[in-house]
DNA sequence: ATTTGTATGATGGTCTGACCATTATATTTT
DNA sequence: AAAATATAATGGTCAGACCATCATACAAAT
């Protein structure tokens, strides 16, 4: 004889299940306004707390969006906070930062690749655009850390997979969390950011130029000198 | 004069944010009990309802796990439902099959490569044992395609970065959702089972030989293999 | 005719208090 | 010492209430 565990679905699961189905459907899609707790609390004949713990689940992955006074809807743009339960689960992990660098690698080569391959005007304007604010130092470290976000971003974007982009960005926050004091304290050494504007420039040729293997190339030696100068500032 | 948009930070999201602050200074670890629901509403002196919309957020996306009449408890292993969110925001996207294989193929190459490199025995033994099952047909579909996802998995595991894993293991089954039935119908070709049991023999060979170039390389032409199947299959 | 002000209803956000089923623990009984 | 029982604590669920916010319709003022 064999016995099974038995699962007792809790209300607030068997709602989010039934939103899920909805969704796949295609009976509620991107900007839908869904019914009010109260409506569903009706529908679904649980209630109202039960349809929350629901709602909060879904909003915290940022499926959905609750704005008082005008009720919930499916979220137009899928932020970044998709992955946010990867970010929180790796703060449980030990020795991440390495980890973190590596998939980024792996990840962002490819991503270069196909932002090579696929890439269209406006990609190369946004590019150009960041690529010479980063020639103008302004002396805020700030400053310096977001461009180097935006240009990854938008290579990112520009590989026109939005899965990829996802996940891409994804990483990256979850790698800013992990390293931020180092970030800070590279950015603060005016030969350091010589040598990454310079480095940021070859890439965007290769991108402009539509040159997959030399983009590939350029970024692979990035990275690596980013990597560099990161273990070399953890371990002393 | 600039205004800024005025951010009302609901309860339960400071509930959150107090806990993965814990969860970073260390206050808590994998497998600690949280405070029961009663004495947290005291704490922090809000309603229980509020306490309790933020588990039911953070208890989706798998890092914590309530269990009735015991108490809530920070999860010992993240579970592969990390990346819940981004296979729910993946069902209101549009052509989301072909951007998994891409990202798939991005990724698990280079999860093949780091496979041969780092793999111990056990990930040796644990894969053969996976081939040799493989060459036994069972006239099961779904034999088939656990085997497979086991196979995969394995070498996601051997690559020894955690991170990367876990990443892989849900695009994989972000994957099966959206092309399950096409799964389900080239698995029932034994011409096509034949082949495919060959590829993951030498895919195999090339891990347990340390040799990364060549696993890069026949795990390149297996996804490739896979992909055309499942384009042919789709597409009509 | 346009703007402004007001009243109303619907909605999400929060809290309280209650009851149940399950589990752990202490107590009693054997 | 072991087994049965009672008690307390915990998560799961519910009903009902109140508030702040927003949309809407309508009235008033310009």
């Amino acid at each position: 004889m064999e016995f099974e565990p038995i699962k007792t679905n809790k209300v607030y699961e068997q709602v989010i299940q039934q939103i899920k189905e909805m969704i796949y459907r295609g009976d509620i899609r991107r900007g839908d306004k869904l019914p009010s707790e109260r409506a569903l609390k009706k529908q679904l004949g649980v209630s109202r707390a039960s349809i929350r713990e629901a709602f909060s689940a879904l909003e915290m992955i940022g499926l959905i969006e609750s704005r008082p006074g005008e009720g919930t809807f499916i979220k137009e743009v899928a932020d970044k906070n998709l992955l946010e339960p990867l970010s929180l689960a790796l703060l449980l992990e030990d020795d991440v930062a390495g980890e973190l660098l590596e998939l980024r690698r792996v990840l962002e080569v490819d991503c270069v690749r196909l932002a090579a391959e696929r890439r269209n005007q406006e990609d190369i304007n946004t590019l150009e655009e960041i690529v010479n604010k980063m020639e103008i130092r302004t002396g805020f470290e700030e400053d310096s850390i977001n461009l180097d976000r935006d240009f990854h971003y938008t290579i990112a974007r520009a590989s026109k997979n939005n899965v990829l982009y996802y996940v891409m960005t994804s990483i990256m926050d979850a790698m800013d969390f992990h390293i931020k004091h180092t970030r800070t304290k590279l950015v603060s050494r005016p030969d350091t950011m010589n040598e990454f504007t310079a480095q940021h420039h070859r890439i965007f040729s290769a991108i402009k130029n539509e040159d997959p293997e030399k983009s590939m190339q350029e970024m692979g030696s990035h990275l690596e000198f980013v990597e560099k100068l990161i273990n070399r500032e953890i371990e002393g």
